[in-house]
DNA sequence: TGAACATGTGAATATCTGTTCATATGTTAG
DNA sequence: CTAACATATGAACAGATATTCACATGTTCA
């Protein structure tokens, strides 16, 4: 009765749940939620999370390749703010289902 | 220099992340997309996606702890629906994310 | 050039998560 | 009550994933 059809490509389906995955871990939504208001450098955000900077700088490549943080280089600091407005968007989305 | 403050509460981001959690999986997210429309019995949506039931079951019960869905019993069957319109809008954000 | 600093990355590991199988629970019809 | 059906659930397993450690890469400055 119900198949497939009228609804997003499957293969959509895929690329949507990966993009979730990906807000789905709080140290990515930390970085996210920390440089969302102005960039930081990968130290820092280290420093604040109090975490290593290996485990940032390995989540900030997930973000990267998943076009979610620009990045900009400042001699020998690389600067990290969110790519988009989307972004914050869908946190937001999802901070009002929690506190609905 | 940025610490904790002015942002949302830690203990949120992680609530959040887990939310986005149950959006990041293919099979939820399938699931999601199918009963959006119109409610659909466990079985109905097991053959859909040509999965075992108890697959559908088990993360059915994911989407109910996390207050995505809806479920009304007629019978012997359970009819799954989805819990809320954020539910929607959470998901076609990230579309527009994907499209952009 | 070389030392000091900032960031990136591969390998290893421990934990988490989705699926399956087998079976339990719950409902209806006879 | 019993058989047949629909759904739920626990245990087990395989695959995915986040973190750490050690080190590589890249940049600046003296």
């Amino acid at each position: 009765m119900n198949d497939d059809k009228n609804m997003p490509d499957i293969e959509m389906l895929f690329e949507l749940a990966d993009l979730f995955k990906v807000f789905g871990d709080s140290t990515r939504l930390r970085i996210m939620v920390m440089i969302s208001d102005s960039e930081m450098a990968v130290n820092d955000i280290a420093e604040s999370l109090r975490m290593e900077q290996s485990t940032i700088s390995h989540q900030l490549r997930v973000l990267r390749q998943n076009k979610l943080v620009r990045v900009r280089r400042e001699g020998k600091q690389m600067y990290y703010s969110l790519d988009d407005d989307h972004v914050k968007k869908i946190i937001e989305m999802g901070m009002d289902h929690i506190l609905e």
